[in-house]
DNA sequence: ATCCTGGAAC
DNA sequence: GTTCCGGGAT
């Protein structure tokens, strides 16, 4: 079972905040940290449990809420198939229905095996196998599936695989932009640098930044009716 | 630019 | 009733 990180906390955070040598996004960057994790709190995630459930959940939850997910993982629990081997063996169709309330059954049936099929084939369907692979080429890899983009990748390796990538999502692109921090012309790979190359490479400050992050994109910094006036991080 | 899909939230 | 998701492939 995956537990809750040790020494994630407040404290852990602030050390590493005055460790690290400030640049101006460095600066930009925690002060929108704390004043999210201020008001949201730790988030603690992921609401998961063993890291093979990480990635699943990493992979039916793209465009779907997490909602639906849970519902799809808790078929998969019930019936005895939350493992690689279950997974890649089942016939299709079966699958598919397991993963209807998730949503794109079809589409999601397809992915999940094809990573499935990886995770038996080069790590012996073993997780922590994977996690040993150094964090630049495992990424690559697991971009080399198809149906895992850069945000399932990064979802894989910061949630289930604990290495530290930050995970970007399009809340992420919209809260920087409107904050002026970046213009449209931005893609995945450099508002993931963005992070990166501004603030300490670490597992628990990247899992907490991202989650509330998506915390932030739901409650406030929505596409259609922003509540700019009630945002936490307005004007940072 | 469009398709894939169910379900929660508004 | 629409809108929108903890996206990615074609």
């Amino acid at each position: 079972m995956k537990q809750q990180q040790k020494g994630c906390d407040r404290a852990y955070l602030r050390k590493l905040e005055g460790l690290h040598p400030g640049t101006r996004h460095t600066e930009y960057l925690f002060s929108l940290f704390w004043l999210l994790y201020d008001s949201f709190g730790p988030q603690y995630w992921w609401p998961g449990q063993t890291p093979f459930e990480v990635a699943v959940g990493a992979i039916l939850t793209q465009n779907t809420t997490w909602k639906n997910v849970e519902k799809a993982i808790a078929n998969l629990k019930s019936h005895r198939c939350l493992s690689p081997f279950a997974i890649l063996e089942m016939a299709d169709y079966e699958l598919a229905e397991l993963l209807r309330p998730a949503g794109y059954y079809n589409i999601k049936t397809g992915r999940l095996k094809n990573f499935v099929k990886v995770l038996l084939e080069d790590f012996g369907g073993d997780m922590g196998q994977m996690a040993q692979v150094e964090d630049g080429l495992i990424r690559r890899r697991l971009l080399e599936i198809k149906g895992i983009g850069p945000e399932t990748a990064d979802s894989i390796m910061l949630y289930a695989l604990e290495k530290p990538s930050f995970v970007v999502d399009a809340y992420t692109f919209r809260i920087l932009q409107r904050h002026d921090m970046i213009d449209s012309s931005w893609d995945y790979e450099m508002l993931r640098g963005f992070f990166m190359d501004n603030l300490p490479i670490d597992v628990c400050l990247f899992n907490e930044f991202h989650a509330l992050i998506v915390m932030a994109g739901k409650s406030f910094c929505k596409a259609r009716k922003p509540k700019c006036d009630q945002c936490p991080i307005r004007a940072t």
